[in-house]
DNA sequence: TATTCTAAACCGACTGGTCGGTCTAGTTTA
DNA sequence: TAAACTAGACCGACCAGTCGGTTTAGAATA
Protein backbone atom coordinates (compact mmCIF):
# COMPACT_ATOMS: atom_id res chain seq x y z
CA UNK A 1 0.00 0.00 0.00
CA UNK A 2 1.61 3.17 -1.40
CA UNK A 3 1.80 6.26 1.44
CA UNK A 4 -0.11 8.71 -1.45
CA UNK A 5 0.97 12.77 -1.57
CA UNK A 6 -2.53 12.98 -0.31
CA UNK A 7 -1.80 10.77 2.51
CA UNK A 8 1.70 12.86 3.58
CA UNK A 9 -0.24 16.06 3.24
CA UNK A 10 -2.81 14.49 6.12
CA UNK A 11 -0.35 13.38 8.68
CA UNK A 12 1.32 16.90 8.39
CA UNK A 13 -1.87 18.66 8.87
CA UNK A 14 -2.05 15.78 11.49
CA UNK A 15 1.11 16.29 13.04
CA UNK A 16 0.80 19.91 13.48
CA UNK A 17 -2.97 19.71 14.68
CA UNK A 18 -1.41 17.53 17.55
CA UNK A 19 1.28 19.77 18.69
CA UNK A 20 -1.35 22.47 18.95
CA UNK A 21 -3.28 20.75 20.70
CA UNK A 22 -0.98 19.89 23.00
CA UNK A 23 -0.35 23.32 23.22
CA UNK A 24 -3.18 25.29 23.25
CA UNK A 25 -6.05 22.43 24.12
CA UNK A 26 -8.76 22.35 21.60
CA UNK A 27 -10.85 25.09 21.76
CA UNK A 28 -7.96 27.60 21.46
CA UNK A 29 -6.21 25.50 18.79
CA UNK A 30 -6.91 27.76 15.57
CA UNK A 31 -6.53 26.61 12.10
CA UNK A 32 -3.92 29.37 11.76
CA UNK A 33 -2.15 27.78 13.83
CA UNK A 34 -2.13 24.77 12.01
CA UNK A 35 -1.60 26.78 9.04
CA UNK A 36 1.54 28.12 10.67
CA UNK A 37 2.79 24.99 12.09
CA UNK A 38 2.52 22.65 9.02
CA UNK A 39 3.30 25.43 6.42
CA UNK A 40 0.02 24.74 4.11
CA UNK A 41 -1.74 26.69 3.37
CA UNK A 42 -5.61 27.67 5.05
CA UNK A 43 -7.25 26.58 1.71
CA UNK A 44 -5.36 23.97 1.43
CA UNK A 45 -6.10 22.80 4.54
CA UNK A 46 -9.80 22.96 3.94
CA UNK A 47 -9.58 21.31 0.65
CA UNK A 48 -8.50 18.15 2.79
CA UNK A 49 -10.68 18.35 5.71
CA UNK A 50 -13.96 20.71 5.95
CA UNK A 51 -13.68 21.68 9.47
CA UNK A 52 -11.61 21.65 12.19
CA UNK A 53 -13.53 19.51 14.20
CA UNK A 54 -13.22 17.13 11.23
CA UNK A 55 -9.33 17.47 11.61
CA UNK A 56 -9.58 16.64 15.01
CA UNK A 57 -11.74 13.82 14.67
CA UNK A 58 -9.07 12.51 12.24
CA UNK A 59 -6.25 12.78 14.97
CA UNK A 60 -8.24 10.33 16.62
CA UNK A 61 -8.26 8.29 13.84
CA UNK A 62 -4.61 8.64 12.87
CA UNK A 63 -3.71 8.05 16.76
CA UNK A 64 -5.28 4.78 16.91
CA UNK A 65 -3.98 3.17 13.42
CA UNK A 66 -0.38 4.16 15.30
CA UNK A 67 -1.36 1.66 18.23
CA UNK A 68 -3.77 -1.06 16.88
CA UNK A 69 -1.08 -2.64 15.66
CA UNK A 70 1.49 -2.20 17.45
CA UNK A 71 -0.35 -3.32 20.07
CA UNK A 72 -1.60 -6.30 18.92
CA UNK A 73 1.81 -7.86 17.52
CA UNK A 74 3.57 -7.03 20.84
CA UNK A 75 0.39 -9.08 22.81
CA UNK A 76 1.15 -12.39 21.59
CA UNK A 77 -0.67 -16.04 22.39
CA UNK A 78 2.89 -17.84 23.08
CA UNK A 79 3.85 -15.88 26.48
CA UNK A 80 1.99 -16.60 29.56
CA UNK A 81 -0.39 -13.75 30.46
CA UNK A 82 1.29 -12.06 32.91
CA UNK A 83 3.89 -11.56 30.31
CA UNK A 84 1.94 -10.29 27.75
CA UNK A 85 0.30 -7.57 30.54
CA UNK A 86 3.84 -6.81 31.67
CA UNK A 87 4.67 -6.26 27.93
CA UNK A 88 2.03 -4.32 27.31
CA UNK A 89 2.82 -1.65 30.40
CA UNK A 90 6.54 -1.83 28.76
CA UNK A 91 5.07 -1.08 25.29
CA UNK A 92 3.14 2.19 26.91
CA UNK A 93 6.00 3.22 28.76
CA UNK A 94 8.25 2.90 26.05
CA UNK A 95 5.56 4.84 24.22
CA UNK A 96 5.11 7.82 26.44
CA UNK A 97 9.24 8.28 26.39
CA UNK A 98 9.15 8.23 22.81
CA UNK A 99 6.33 10.75 22.26
CA UNK A 100 4.77 12.50 25.65
CA UNK A 101 2.89 14.92 23.59
CA UNK A 102 0.51 12.11 22.72
CA UNK A 103 -0.48 11.34 26.38
CA UNK A 104 -0.76 15.10 26.79
CA UNK A 105 -2.85 14.88 23.60
CA UNK A 106 -5.16 12.21 25.75
CA UNK A 107 -6.23 14.83 28.06
CA UNK A 108 -7.66 16.94 25.02
CA UNK A 109 -9.54 14.03 23.72
CA UNK A 110 -10.55 13.00 27.57
CA UNK A 111 -12.13 16.64 28.24
CA UNK A 112 -13.49 16.76 24.68
CA UNK A 113 -15.28 13.54 25.04
CA UNK A 114 -17.12 14.53 27.97
CA UNK A 115 -18.75 17.93 25.71
CA UNK A 116 -18.79 16.25 22.53
CA UNK A 117 -21.19 13.38 21.37
CA UNK A 118 -18.67 12.70 18.29
CA UNK A 119 -15.39 12.63 19.59
CA UNK A 120 -16.99 10.96 22.94
CA UNK A 121 -17.95 8.03 20.15
CA UNK A 122 -15.07 7.92 18.94
CA UNK A 123 -13.03 7.66 22.29
CA UNK A 124 -15.70 5.19 23.24
CA UNK A 125 -14.75 2.60 20.06
CA UNK A 126 -11.10 3.30 20.75
CA UNK A 127 -11.24 2.55 24.35
CA UNK A 128 -13.77 -0.33 23.63
CA UNK A 129 -10.60 -2.14 21.60
CA UNK A 130 -8.21 -1.27 23.92
CA UNK A 131 -9.96 -3.30 26.49
CA UNK A 132 -11.21 -6.04 24.50
CA UNK A 133 -7.85 -6.82 24.08
CA UNK A 134 -6.94 -6.39 27.94
CA UNK A 135 -10.04 -9.09 28.68
CA UNK A 136 -8.56 -11.58 26.32
CA UNK A 137 -5.66 -11.79 28.16
CA UNK A 138 -7.05 -12.21 30.80
CA UNK A 139 -9.19 -14.61 30.21
CA UNK A 140 -6.01 -16.37 28.66
CA UNK A 141 -5.06 -16.06 32.68
CA UNK A 142 -7.55 -17.53 34.00
CA UNK A 143 -8.37 -20.62 31.91
CA UNK A 144 -4.59 -21.47 32.21
CA UNK A 145 -4.98 -21.17 36.23
CA UNK A 146 -2.34 -18.18 36.34
CA UNK A 147 -4.87 -15.83 37.36
CA UNK A 148 -7.62 -16.30 39.79
CA UNK A 149 -11.12 -16.71 38.91
CA UNK A 150 -12.58 -12.80 38.13
CA UNK A 151 -14.61 -10.52 36.96
CA UNK A 152 -12.85 -10.04 33.58
CA UNK A 153 -14.34 -6.79 32.88
CA UNK A 154 -13.98 -4.68 35.97
CA UNK A 155 -10.45 -6.09 36.01
CA UNK A 156 -9.87 -5.28 32.42
CA UNK A 157 -10.86 -1.66 33.61
CA UNK A 158 -8.87 -1.13 36.56
CA UNK A 159 -5.68 -2.14 34.70
CA UNK A 160 -6.43 0.33 31.66
CA UNK A 161 -7.21 2.95 34.28
CA UNK A 162 -3.29 2.26 35.70
CA UNK A 163 -2.52 2.07 31.99
CA UNK A 164 -3.96 5.01 30.99
CA UNK A 165 -2.26 6.85 34.48
CA UNK A 166 1.02 7.78 32.64
CA UNK A 167 -0.78 11.01 31.70
CA UNK A 168 0.63 12.06 34.93
CA UNK A 169 3.64 12.26 33.82
CA UNK A 170 2.46 14.45 31.35
CA UNK A 171 0.27 16.64 33.21
CA UNK A 172 1.89 17.12 36.92
CA UNK A 173 5.09 17.30 38.92
CA UNK A 174 3.40 16.66 42.66
CA UNK A 175 5.70 13.47 42.15
CA UNK A 176 9.09 12.60 42.21
CA UNK A 177 8.53 9.04 40.38
CA UNK A 178 10.26 7.67 37.57
CA UNK A 179 7.75 6.39 34.75
CA UNK A 180 9.58 2.94 34.89
CA UNK A 181 9.38 2.90 38.70
CA UNK A 182 5.36 3.41 37.56
CA UNK A 183 4.94 0.79 35.59
CA UNK A 184 7.22 -1.44 37.72
CA UNK A 185 4.84 -0.63 41.23
CA UNK A 186 1.63 -0.68 38.73
CA UNK A 187 3.05 -4.00 37.24
CA UNK A 188 3.12 -5.70 41.45
CA UNK A 189 0.09 -4.81 42.39
CA UNK A 190 -2.06 -5.52 39.63
CA UNK A 191 -0.33 -9.27 39.32
CA UNK A 192 -0.31 -9.19 42.68
CA UNK A 193 -4.06 -9.02 42.45
CA UNK A 194 -4.21 -11.46 39.67
CA UNK A 195 -2.87 -14.06 41.84
CA UNK A 196 -4.24 -17.23 42.60
CA UNK A 197 -5.66 -16.65 46.12
CA UNK A 198 -3.61 -18.89 48.28
CA UNK A 199 -3.46 -18.15 52.09
CA UNK A 200 -6.54 -15.70 51.85
CA UNK A 201 -10.17 -17.13 51.34
CA UNK A 202 -11.00 -15.76 48.69
CA UNK A 203 -15.10 -14.59 48.12
CA UNK A 204 -15.45 -14.15 44.31
CA UNK B 1 -17.57 32.30 61.51
CA UNK B 2 -20.70 33.84 60.21
CA UNK B 3 -21.52 32.90 56.33
CA UNK B 4 -21.24 36.38 54.54
CA UNK B 5 -23.47 37.87 52.27
CA UNK B 6 -20.28 37.65 50.14
CA UNK B 7 -19.63 34.40 50.85
CA UNK B 8 -22.99 33.20 49.48
CA UNK B 9 -22.65 35.36 46.20
CA UNK B 10 -19.35 33.85 45.36
CA UNK B 11 -20.63 30.04 45.82
CA UNK B 12 -23.91 30.88 43.65
CA UNK B 13 -20.87 31.77 41.40
CA UNK B 14 -18.83 29.12 41.69
CA UNK B 15 -21.51 26.37 41.58
CA UNK B 16 -22.82 28.06 38.25
CA UNK B 17 -19.61 28.16 36.91
CA UNK B 18 -18.83 24.13 37.89
CA UNK B 19 -22.24 23.33 35.88
CA UNK B 20 -21.00 25.57 33.09
CA UNK B 21 -17.28 23.68 32.95
CA UNK B 22 -18.18 20.57 32.92
CA UNK B 23 -21.28 20.75 30.22
CA UNK B 24 -18.90 22.92 28.25
CA UNK B 25 -15.54 23.24 29.07
CA UNK B 26 -13.57 26.05 30.55
CA UNK B 27 -12.84 27.96 27.05
CA UNK B 28 -16.01 27.61 25.72
CA UNK B 29 -18.26 28.51 29.42
CA UNK B 30 -18.28 32.34 28.64
CA UNK B 31 -19.02 34.60 31.40
CA UNK B 32 -22.57 34.94 29.94
CA UNK B 33 -23.21 31.76 30.73
CA UNK B 34 -22.47 31.75 34.30
CA UNK B 35 -24.79 35.03 34.45
CA UNK B 36 -27.20 32.92 32.86
CA UNK B 37 -27.01 30.31 35.19
CA UNK B 38 -26.50 32.52 38.82
CA UNK B 39 -29.18 34.63 37.81
CA UNK B 40 -25.89 37.11 39.05
CA UNK B 41 -25.48 39.84 36.27
CA UNK B 42 -22.11 40.45 34.53
CA UNK B 43 -21.14 43.69 36.10
CA UNK B 44 -21.86 41.83 39.55
CA UNK B 45 -19.61 39.15 38.75
CA UNK B 46 -17.05 41.25 37.96
CA UNK B 47 -17.42 42.89 41.18
CA UNK B 48 -16.26 39.77 42.95
CA UNK B 49 -13.98 38.67 40.26
CA UNK B 50 -11.56 40.67 37.89
CA UNK B 51 -11.51 37.75 35.47
CA UNK B 52 -12.85 34.67 33.81
CA UNK B 53 -9.40 32.94 35.37
CA UNK B 54 -9.38 33.67 38.54
CA UNK B 55 -13.54 32.33 38.30
CA UNK B 56 -12.15 29.46 38.02
CA UNK B 57 -8.83 29.23 39.85
CA UNK B 58 -11.03 30.59 42.67
CA UNK B 59 -13.44 27.13 42.31
CA UNK B 60 -10.34 24.85 42.20
CA UNK B 61 -9.41 26.36 45.25
CA UNK B 62 -13.62 25.80 46.72
CA UNK B 63 -13.40 22.13 45.49
CA UNK B 64 -10.14 21.96 47.45
CA UNK B 65 -11.87 23.12 50.55
CA UNK B 66 -14.69 20.93 50.34
CA UNK B 67 -13.09 17.64 49.98
CA UNK B 68 -9.77 18.14 52.29
CA UNK B 69 -11.46 18.38 55.93
CA UNK B 70 -13.81 15.46 55.19
CA UNK B 71 -10.54 13.54 53.64
CA UNK B 72 -8.83 14.32 56.93
CA UNK B 73 -11.40 13.54 59.17
CA UNK B 74 -11.99 10.04 57.78
CA UNK B 75 -7.94 8.69 57.52
CA UNK B 76 -7.40 8.05 60.84
CA UNK B 77 -4.99 6.85 63.05
CA UNK B 78 -6.83 4.48 65.22
CA UNK B 79 -7.24 2.00 62.16
CA UNK B 80 -4.94 -0.08 60.07
CA UNK B 81 -3.47 1.33 56.92
CA UNK B 82 -5.30 -1.31 55.05
CA UNK B 83 -8.57 0.00 56.90
CA UNK B 84 -7.77 3.67 56.21
CA UNK B 85 -7.38 2.99 52.38
CA UNK B 86 -10.20 1.00 51.86
CA UNK B 87 -12.53 4.16 53.36
CA UNK B 88 -10.42 6.64 51.78
CA UNK B 89 -11.54 4.76 47.99
CA UNK B 90 -14.97 4.29 49.54
CA UNK B 91 -15.29 7.80 50.21
CA UNK B 92 -14.39 8.99 46.83
CA UNK B 93 -16.63 5.92 45.23
CA UNK B 94 -19.48 8.24 47.55
CA UNK B 95 -18.54 11.58 46.23
CA UNK B 96 -18.70 10.12 42.62
CA UNK B 97 -22.26 8.94 42.75
CA UNK B 98 -23.80 12.32 45.21
CA UNK B 99 -21.64 14.64 42.49
CA UNK B 100 -20.67 13.24 39.47
CA UNK B 101 -20.01 16.61 37.70
CA UNK B 102 -17.11 17.31 39.98
CA UNK B 103 -15.37 14.37 38.27
CA UNK B 104 -16.11 15.66 34.77
CA UNK B 105 -15.02 19.17 36.35
CA UNK B 106 -11.52 17.49 37.10
CA UNK B 107 -10.83 16.52 33.33
CA UNK B 108 -11.17 20.18 32.35
CA UNK B 109 -8.90 21.29 34.85
CA UNK B 110 -6.05 18.35 34.19
CA UNK B 111 -6.30 19.62 30.79
CA UNK B 112 -6.28 22.89 31.83
CA UNK B 113 -3.23 22.12 33.97
CA UNK B 114 -1.12 21.51 31.13
CA UNK B 115 -1.83 24.41 29.12
CA UNK B 116 -1.74 26.74 31.57
CA UNK B 117 1.03 27.77 34.61
CA UNK B 118 -1.57 28.95 37.10
CA UNK B 119 -3.62 26.03 36.80
CA UNK B 120 -0.96 23.83 36.49
CA UNK B 121 0.13 25.27 39.99
CA UNK B 122 -2.90 24.75 41.91
CA UNK B 123 -3.58 21.23 40.56
CA UNK B 124 0.76 20.81 41.58
CA UNK B 125 -0.66 22.22 45.54
CA UNK B 126 -3.76 19.68 45.24
CA UNK B 127 -1.84 16.86 44.63
CA UNK B 128 0.64 17.00 46.43
CA UNK B 129 -1.37 16.76 49.30
CA UNK B 130 -3.51 14.48 48.70
CA UNK B 131 0.13 12.42 47.81
CA UNK B 132 0.81 13.56 51.05
CA UNK B 133 -2.05 11.59 53.01
CA UNK B 134 -1.57 8.49 51.18
CA UNK B 135 2.03 8.09 51.95
CA UNK B 136 1.12 8.86 55.15
CA UNK B 137 -0.92 5.95 54.85
CA UNK B 138 1.95 3.90 53.43
CA UNK B 139 4.40 4.73 55.97
CA UNK B 140 2.40 3.52 59.02
CA UNK B 141 1.23 0.09 57.30
CA UNK B 142 5.36 -0.65 56.39
CA UNK B 143 6.37 0.17 60.38
CA UNK B 144 3.38 -1.76 61.37
CA UNK B 145 4.71 -4.37 59.73
CA UNK B 146 0.77 -4.72 57.38
CA UNK B 147 2.83 -3.66 54.41
CA UNK B 148 5.80 -4.68 52.49
CA UNK B 149 8.74 -2.45 52.40
CA UNK B 150 8.41 -0.36 49.04
CA UNK B 151 8.92 2.94 47.75
CA UNK B 152 6.07 4.95 49.37
CA UNK B 153 6.26 8.04 46.55
CA UNK B 154 5.42 5.54 43.67
CA UNK B 155 3.26 3.28 45.50
CA UNK B 156 1.00 6.65 46.33
CA UNK B 157 1.11 7.83 42.92
CA UNK B 158 -0.27 4.30 41.53
CA UNK B 159 -2.74 4.24 44.62
CA UNK B 160 -4.29 7.81 43.31
CA UNK B 161 -4.15 7.18 39.90
CA UNK B 162 -6.32 4.08 40.98
CA UNK B 163 -8.56 6.21 42.80
CA UNK B 164 -8.70 9.17 40.39
CA UNK B 165 -9.20 6.86 37.36
CA UNK B 166 -13.33 7.12 38.64
CA UNK B 167 -13.23 10.43 36.42
CA UNK B 168 -13.83 6.57 33.84
CA UNK B 169 -17.30 6.43 34.94
CA UNK B 170 -17.88 10.11 34.12
CA UNK B 171 -16.19 10.01 30.47
CA UNK B 172 -16.99 6.80 29.14
CA UNK B 173 -19.46 4.21 28.80
CA UNK B 174 -16.96 1.31 26.94
CA UNK B 175 -17.40 -0.65 30.25
CA UNK B 176 -20.31 -2.08 31.80
CA UNK B 177 -18.73 -1.83 35.41
CA UNK B 178 -20.05 -0.63 38.29
CA UNK B 179 -18.55 2.27 40.40
CA UNK B 180 -18.49 -0.43 43.35
CA UNK B 181 -16.85 -3.23 41.58
CA UNK B 182 -14.39 -0.83 40.36
CA UNK B 183 -13.44 0.07 43.63
CA UNK B 184 -13.29 -3.18 45.00
CA UNK B 185 -11.07 -4.47 42.32
CA UNK B 186 -8.64 -1.93 42.73
CA UNK B 187 -8.60 -2.36 46.84
CA UNK B 188 -7.92 -6.20 45.97
CA UNK B 189 -5.13 -5.25 43.44
CA UNK B 190 -3.85 -2.19 45.74
CA UNK B 191 -3.73 -4.67 49.07
CA UNK B 192 -2.42 -7.35 47.40
CA UNK B 193 0.20 -5.51 46.09
CA UNK B 194 1.11 -4.22 49.24
CA UNK B 195 0.66 -7.14 51.39
CA UNK B 196 4.35 -9.02 52.83
CA UNK B 197 5.34 -11.08 50.50
CA UNK B 198 4.79 -15.02 52.41
CA UNK B 199 6.11 -17.13 49.05
CA UNK B 200 7.27 -15.25 45.98
CA UNK B 201 10.70 -13.73 46.04
CA UNK B 202 10.88 -9.91 46.71
CA UNK B 203 13.26 -7.82 45.07
CA UNK B 204 12.51 -4.22 46.46
C1' DT C 1 -37.67 58.60 63.59
C1' DA C 2 -37.26 60.22 59.07
C1' DT C 3 -34.01 61.95 56.00
C1' DT C 4 -29.67 62.27 53.87
C1' DC C 5 -25.33 60.64 52.48
C1' DT C 6 -22.04 57.37 50.73
C1' DA C 7 -19.69 53.34 49.44
C1' DA C 8 -20.65 48.90 48.03
C1' DA C 9 -23.12 46.03 45.20
C1' DC C 10 -25.07 45.48 41.10
C1' DC C 11 -27.00 46.09 36.16
C1' DG C 12 -26.89 45.42 31.15
C1' DA C 13 -25.70 47.62 26.76
C1' DC C 14 -21.69 48.13 24.41
C1' DT C 15 -16.78 47.70 22.42
C1' DG C 16 -12.97 45.93 20.07
C1' DG C 17 -10.59 42.04 19.12
C1' DT C 18 -10.86 37.06 17.77
C1' DC C 19 -11.62 33.11 14.78
C1' DG C 20 -13.87 29.37 11.76
C1' DG C 21 -14.92 29.29 7.49
C1' DT C 22 -15.42 31.44 2.71
C1' DC C 23 -13.76 33.17 -1.37
C1' DT C 24 -10.89 34.56 -5.26
C1' DA C 25 -7.43 35.42 -8.61
C1' DG C 26 -3.56 33.29 -9.47
C1' DT C 27 0.23 29.64 -9.45
C1' DT C 28 2.14 25.03 -9.38
C1' DT C 29 2.06 20.12 -10.03
C1' DA C 30 1.61 15.70 -12.13
C1' DT D 1 -5.74 20.14 -18.05
C1' DA D 2 -7.63 19.13 -13.71
C1' DA D 3 -6.15 18.80 -9.25
C1' DA D 4 -3.70 20.74 -5.74
C1' DC D 5 -2.40 24.62 -3.70
C1' DT D 6 -1.32 29.75 -2.36
C1' DA D 7 -2.00 34.07 0.09
C1' DG D 8 -4.70 36.54 2.52
C1' DA D 9 -8.78 39.66 2.63
C1' DC D 10 -13.11 39.27 4.35
C1' DC D 11 -17.54 38.15 6.96
C1' DG D 12 -20.47 37.29 10.67
C1' DA D 13 -20.81 35.41 15.00
C1' DC D 14 -18.83 35.54 19.19
C1' DC D 15 -17.13 36.93 23.96
C1' DA D 16 -14.15 38.93 27.91
C1' DG D 17 -14.12 42.86 29.81
C1' DT D 18 -15.74 47.89 30.26
C1' DC D 19 -18.42 51.60 31.87
C1' DG D 20 -22.18 54.84 32.79
C1' DG D 21 -25.94 54.34 35.45
C1' DT D 22 -28.99 52.38 39.30
C1' DT D 23 -30.03 50.23 43.66
C1' DT D 24 -29.01 48.82 48.26
C1' DA D 25 -27.69 48.98 52.94
C1' DG D 26 -25.82 51.03 56.73
C1' DA D 27 -24.13 55.10 59.05
C1' DA D 28 -24.75 59.82 60.18
C1' DT D 29 -27.59 63.73 61.01
C1' DA D 30 -31.36 66.71 62.31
Amino acid sequence: MAVTKQDQRKTQILDSALDVLVEKGYESSRVDDIVARSGISKGAIYWYYPSKKDIYLALVNHWVWNYSATINYIVSDRQSAAEQLTHLFEFFSQQFRESPAVFKALLEFWALANRDLDFRQKLERVYQEFLGIIKAILRQGVERGEFRPLDVETAALSIMVNVEGLVWFAMLDSHSTSVDDYIHTITQFILAGLAPTTQKGDSV
